[in-house]
RNA sequence: GCGCCUGUAGCUCAACCGGAUAGAGCAUCGGCCUUCUAAGCCGACGGUUGCAGGUUCGAUUCCUGUCGGGCGCGCCA
């Protein structure tokens, strides 16, 4: 609909230009059609006439009257009124709100779809949780938005990878090991001998015990089996990792999270891809070397500091891997690059961008995009919950799931935008009533389920043809509040795609269900006269498909029944 | 000290990359179940958008300063 009114505009603009009421070489300014607040207003404005007064110096209501008047005609506009500094309002003829219901109803699942990626490739990498401990609330949240992200460049016409990146070569990896050892032989957190930077968390226990047991363990299709052989520190090691990357699968699994590449930071050093980067950088001269290390220059390409990449003791900084890994991303003809964060890891995005433009391999300077996302505060009973991995007492995300269900907990972590605080009240969250927003929208599409049931159970059936034929009957305000609403969905997708912002579904799909249970309250839809019901339910059937496909995007079920 | 994020109703948060009268939910108060599930609907109350300037037709949005909160500033990851 945007798109239609826009190119509206800029034929009238070319009108103008022709008809020497502006000048030949006037050049459109960038103006917007938006959504009105109010229906007053109609159902979209654009500013164009403002945007141009000031190039034309002219006054916006003399050539806002012009433009309307240089206005092609359109099946889809109904009427064109001039307001307020000298906005252009469209209101829209209903057949354009038709025409909309009968897309959603023909493109069912794809309906809201669109081809903004233009078949361009983007991975997309989110949680990369270290191996080293069960997921907590901070990765939950990431998990919801970078699932959703992917959702939402699928959609957009993205080919995308999503991918989970494993530090499973540094330090803590060491420590890790350590911290099971000690476990297997006997040594708690508060023991003598435990390691300085150990992991004192519970679930290190159950690791050792599962050790010496000689449990096995399948992570990322590859089964490793315990030797039992707590003197061996390379076995226990491997058996950890494989141990909680398998916890962490179980977790994401039950949160509805997949990925499709999981890459190995290990991997980076077994296939030289480490020492690849590091004579690149050095080739293009970018590096010096000082005090026994080797540093990046990465104040030519605006970082505030040079940074060490090896160490004088010869082994890396944890940088440069990930240099590394977002150069074999580059290589593997990612077109769009996404990482999503927590905000704590902000500092290092300066450096990796440093080191991505050091290596002179045209990549572009917003590449990669980051989508950083803030803290996750955990209540419960009033009270904050500390997260301290280290401490081993905090929130984990199967805590969450098992308490608030998989729906709640990601309707939670996504409703809000990623870069603001985030209050996450467990209490309220598993509350299975009146207070918990994810319900009202999943009742909504469960209510229309129950109404086709009960369609079925009266031994009647609905006509979709006769329906679309009869959408014209649907006049009250709430079936035109809600076709208005109806049709704001591609564009919704569209901004929340481009804009990599998920909440924008959530916020959106709770007008639309809340514009729908008005509408079960104010009238009924199953009604004796067989064409009014056809266009009620048509309507219906199409809010209905929007529903589900907005929940989709989210990870969120559609239930059928509630 | 420097950098990034943030400050909107009592609480949790929106506001379509500068638009018209800043919106929801919860909480509080008042209505609505003999109806296709009340996990719902309708109404009321609630605001100097932290503060002070600036930019312009127009600012929650952009700029400067300031105050408060979060997170970063390692030859840690």
């Amino acid at each position: 609909m945007k798109q239609e009114l826009k190119h509206l505009v800029l034929q009238a603009i070319g009108a103008l230009r022709e008809a020497g009421t502006l000048p030949s070489d006037f050049v459109a300014p960038e103006f917007v059609i938006e959504r009105t607040r109010s229906r007053e207003h109609g159902d979209f404005a654009t500013n164009a006439a403002m945007m141009m007064a000031k190039a034309a110096g002219r006054k916006p209501r003399d050539i806002a009257s012009e433009l309307v008047g240089a206005l092609p005609a359109s099946p889809l506009v109904g009427k064109v009124e001039i307001a307020g500094p000298g906005f252009i309002n469209f209101f829209l003829a209903p057949a354009a709100f038709h025409a909309e219901i009968q897309r959603a109803l023909a493109e069912t699942d794809r309906y809201g779809h669109n081809r903004d990626g233009g078949g361009r490739t983007a991975g997309v990498e989110y949680v990369s949780a270290n191996p080293t401990g069960p997921l907590h609330v901070g990765h939950g949240r990431a998990a919801a938005i970078g699932d959703s992200i992917g959702r939402l460049l699928a959609a957009s016409g993205y080919k995308v990878f999503r991918e989970f990146y494993y530090n499973d070569a540094g330090v803590q990896i060491a420590n890790l090991a350590l911290s099971t050892q000690c476990r297997a032989r006997g040594i708690g957190p508060d023991d003598a001998g435990w390691p300085e930077s150990g992991y004192r968390g519970d679930y290190i226990a159950d690791v050792a015990r599962a050790f010496l047991a000689k449990e096995s363990v399948e992570a990322d299709g590859e089964v490793v089996t315990a030797t039992g052989d707590a003197d061996n520190l390379d076995d226990v090691r491997r058996f950890a990792v494989a141990y909680l990357r398998h916890e962490q699968d179980l977790d994401l699994k039950a949160f509805g999270v997949g990925f499709d590449v999981y890459y190995l930071e290990s991997s980076l050093y077994a296939e030289g891809k480490v020492e690849e980067t590091v004579r690149e950088l050095e080739a293009h001269g970018h590096t010096y070397e000082e005090g026994g290390a080797l540093w990046l220059r990465s104040t030519d390409f605006g970082d505030d500091k040079d940074r060490v990449m090896r160490k004088s003791d010869g082994t890396y900084t944890y940088f440069l891997p990930d240099v590394a890994y977002h150069r074999t991303k580059w290589q593997r003809g990612y077109e769009r690059a996404i990482t999503e964060l927590g905000s704590d890891h902000h500092g290092s995005l300066a450096r990796v961008k440093a080191g991505l433009q050091a290596l002179d391999a045209g990549i572009p300077k917003n590449w990669p995009e980051y989508v950083l996302h803030q803290m996750v505060t955990v209540m419960k009973g009033g009270e904050e919950v500390k997260i301290s991995k280290r401490a081993g007492s905090y929130v984990t995300l199967r805590d969450l799931i098992d308490e608030a269900g998989r729906d709640a907990t990601r309707y939670f972590l996504i409703a809000r935008k990623a870069d603001s605080q985030l209050v996450f009240d467990i209490d309220l969250a598993r509350s299975q009533s009146n207070d918990n927003p994810v319900y009202y929208i999943q009742y909504a599409h469960a209510r229309a389920c129950r109404v086709f049931r009960e369609l079925a159970d009266r031994g009647l059936a609905t006509s979709r043809a006769n329906g679309i034929a009869r959408l014209a009957t649907l006049d009250t305000v709430h079936e035109q509040a809600l076709m208005v609403e109806l049709s704001r969905y591609p564009e919704v997708v569209e901004a929340a795609a481009a804009n990599l912002e998920p909440h924008l579904i959530a916020q959106y799909l709770r007008e639309l269900a809340g514009a729908l249970h008005s509408y079960y309250h104010e009238h009924k839809w199953i009604v004796d006269d067989a064409d009014l019901r056809d266009a009620r339910l048509t309507l219906v059937a199409a809010t209905q498909q929007v529903l589900r496909n907005g929940l989709d995007l989210l990870g969120i079920s559609a239930p059928e029944s509630m």
